[in-house]
DNA sequence: ATAGATGCAAACCCTTTGCACATTA
DNA sequence: TAATGTGCAAAGGGTTTGCATCTAT
């Protein structure tokens, strides 16, 4: 996990010389929370003591904002606002016209679709802005503004766990399932293997669950900041389905089991890579790369297994070695 | 269909009064197709011959934002623009960085799992802004840019015309496989002259269909405005899988086509309602109407089968009536 | 010594406004 | 004639920039 300080040095671009002012902006910047105006960060400078010219901190965030440590957001009321990058993923808004409270949110299924709308057009997409303008919960009530009572890291660590914990459990069913399913004893271990993994893995993210929750009881009350309607069955959810079907052999098994895999490894690499460093990142990665190993060893198992069936005397399954 | 000074007449807010540079402007600005900054329409004015004052353009457009004939869009650049909403749907962007062009689409998918994300906020949404900047087909190839050479609207029809196609199929498909399977002669025969009624609109929809395509020979190629994938196979494509499971009887049949025809009376509802102006919105607005008809018969049907099924001797279907 | 950072004020860009004048109902 | 629209120029706001002056390497 980087510290605020380390995230500014793997930003900060070479050639540049170092200067306490910078230094000074960007360090009370990164402890700011909502976006701020450029106006705004002028007058918490003034009020944090330093007298620094409206010119510098214009020239430095423009810095940040070409390093990577800040971006740009335009809520379209002429002034351009900024938040910082540091373990605060990519995500999208909605705007209360009422309280100018914003509220994050992220959403997988909305990104997928946003993908297929860019590959009908061959539109090559670099950056997305989403925002929902309306009346927040607490306006619409008649209440006063309440700000969040947990950091947005944490809540989208539970997200990133939920669904890695989802996604575990139909993996186990599946895995489960398909033990049971095998006739080659050979593929029988390799799925009780992975059934085994996937439970002890389970059993591992249910504990960090539960300490999130420890450290942080308000958590769970939080409204959701990931959004993964099509992945909240958990991405072996399909899988587990057609196991259920008629006519599902070893090999069916293990091209299903293959294809979820990999369906999972790039679901967790590609949010993994998106996000900024975090929580929810290395939880992704870790799992991500999970997937991946399991993936090439059913992988190497199917490979074995058409072997096996196409070399040595036949075990009642040559239909669909032809094809 | 309305002509463009129909639509600014039914636009026009009471109170004010007339003026003949308001009614020029707004009458060029009508003319225009992409998305105009107030400076562009400026020139345009000005070349189009009147010598109108800035600030005459600037309050005009003013005017027509608040009288729903022209949208605000901001793409971020610091300039404001305008595009007018006559036989133009709201709609997302694809913005090319190149060469500055704009596309547009629309996604019921995107516009669902925004619901979503409101509902589990219980935030009340207004506007939402959509935007996804990167590089066109075109730069990408290193060609030139090519305006459209079929008007959006157009696009547009064929999109509705293509998800009410491929909802008429569905249904036909589901109402076909509903009558063979009706035990119930009265119920077969509200099945068949669904499936017929099905069948018929299926037959307009396609010649209407084919009568696009012949006037705008190019609307086949271009590429899709409407996304739709949930409804791609039809909204009743759920149903009719549903009904090749065991045990459907003729309640269940029922049951099943009162939920799809609910489900499309408010998917094109909603979207009809949603459309300016267009050929578009008559579409899904006369399907929206239709669907509201078979779902209210459905509805009769199943109450007379409860009905009947209660009082008079029974004629093997009990046990479902208790619950 | 020299490229880069800072401060100040002026310039910039787009948009809105105050006020006198013109037009419409 | 009374309310509304127009023109002009000036003001407004957010942001960028030219230039002289510092400052880190």
């Amino acid at each position: 996990m980087l510290s605020p300080d380390q995230f500014v040095e793997t930003h900060r671009p070479a050639g540049g010389r170092r200067s306490g002012k910078r230094d000074f902006i960007v360090h009370v910047f990164l402890r700011q929370n909502g976006h701020l105006s450029a106006d705004e960060l002028v007058s918490i400078i003034r009020a944090e003591d330093a007298r620094i010219s409206r010119a510098t901190i214009y020239r430095t965030i423009q810095w940040m904002v070409e390093a990577g440590i800040a971006r740009r957001v335009d809520f379209g009321d002429g002034k351009i606002r900024f938040e910082h990058a540091y373990r605060h993923p990519r995500h999208f808004h909605l705007l209360c016209k009422n309280c100018q409270q914003s509220f994050e949110f992220l959403s997988s299924d909305i990104e997928a679709h946003l993908e297929d709308v860019c590959a009908a057009r061959r539109f090559s997409a670099s950056q997305t802005v989403l925002q929902v303008y309306g009346m927040c919960d607490a306006c619409q009530a008649g209440l006063p503004p309440a700000p969040p009572s947990v950091p947005l890291e944490m809540v989208f660590a539970r997200d990133a766990l939920r669904v890695a914990i989802a996604t575990e459990q139909s993996g186990l069913a599946f895995y489960t399932r398909a033990t049971k399913l095998a006739r080659d004893p050979r593929g029988k271990k390799v799925f009780a293997r992975l059934a085994e993994e996937e439970k002890e893995h389970l059993s591992t993210l249910q504990t960090r669950y539960r300490e999130l929750v420890a450290q942080h009881p308000d958590v769970e009350s939080q409204p959701p900041f990931l959004f993964f309607k099509s992945a909240s069955r958990g991405l072996f959810a399909g899988g587990v389905d057609e196991l259920a079907a008629d006519g599902v052999d070893d090999r069916e098994a293990l091209r299903i089991g293959i294809r979820c895999e990999r369906e999972s490894h790039r679901f967790f690499k590609k949010y993994g890579e998106r996000l900024d460093e975090s929580e929810g990142k290395r939880i992704f990665l870790e799992f991500a790369d999970e997937e991946r190993q399991h993936f090439e060893l059913l992988v190497r198992e199917f490979r074995s297994l058409v072997a096996r069936s196409r070399v040595p005397p036949a075990r009642g399954k040559r239909r669909a070695a032809g094809r």
